[in-house]
DNA sequence: ATTAAAAATGTAATGATTACAAATTTGAAG
DNA sequence: CTTCAAATTTGTAATCATTACATTTTTAAT
């Protein structure tokens, strides 16, 4: 599936700076920040704004084409991929990394969670990666 | 245990103000931002700094005698309750609600997961709370 | 009482995000 | 092909949480 094809799917009337955002998103799964999409994408398009980054990822997250994710206290990380996965943070490179979602199954289908209605899951993890530790003990 | 020993216990030197703010955070289980609890000391601390609230929330969750929520894009919460468990934002009120951790027990002890070293957890559910749903739906 | 280290304070800066008004583009209707 | 209104994009200025930093105050040992 490509991104027009995408975009449409979920709602969004495709434009060229939306489909080339969203094309971003489907082939870059790093989780980016809405600065770190304009700055790769400024170059081949030198007109972007970057009010427009971040009022297309807002309106791919308000229609569900993409999801927001809050794990960084420092900035909001954008994933393209909107199944049911865990994030894992590095403190040392900084970079987010995709895990299996390894609660219940049945949590994830529930609508209420004691009383209240559920909307998203996230499950967030913190520490060290595999790369940045190796790199540390590899002298 | 009281403030006090809360504090010495996880190796912070007491002061009034970090007693204060450690205080507040073990009576109200609210999950405070920074913000919060300045508002919420500064009435009987008229000297109280925003800065001092700021690094004092830090250090506490430096030593890990407090964590870091970072559930909100707008501003970090944070909870006295070290323990593990989830939490769920409403998206009406803004408050968020503890939630039991119902993640596998096994994964709470590893350290490694994919090879990653994990150091947090974060559980976070998104949504509206059975308050506002009640509210909603009484009219 | 002295004094150096630690802690707290106030102000100014930072930086991500948003508000807003102006400019541009789009797409339908004539 | 025009026209025109709506949708989209853009640039600039504001907002606001957080941090940097220099100064003042407190602490605790000598």
């Amino acid at each position: 599936m490509d991104a027009f094809e995408r975009l449409t799917r979920y709602g969004i009337k495709p434009s060229v700076q939306r489909m080339a955002i969203m094309e971003y998103l489907m082939t870059h799964r790093t989780h980016p920040t809405a600065d770190e999409v304009y700055m790769a994408l400024c170059g081949s398009m030198p007109t972007l704004s970057k009010t427009t980054v971040y009022n297309t990822l807002k309106l791919f997250v308000d229609q569900q084409a993409a999801q927001m994710l809050t794990i960084d206290e420092k900035n909001a990380h954008f994933d393209g991929d909107t199944s049911l996965h865990s994030h894992f943070l590095c403190r040392r490179c900084g970079r987010v990394h995709d895990l299996p979602y390894s609660g219940k199954k049945r949590e994830a289908r529930e609508l209420l969670i004691e009383g209240h209605a559920v909307e998203e899951i996230h499950h967030y993890y913190k520490g060290v990666c595999k790369e940045c530790h190796e790199k540390e003990n590899q002298n």
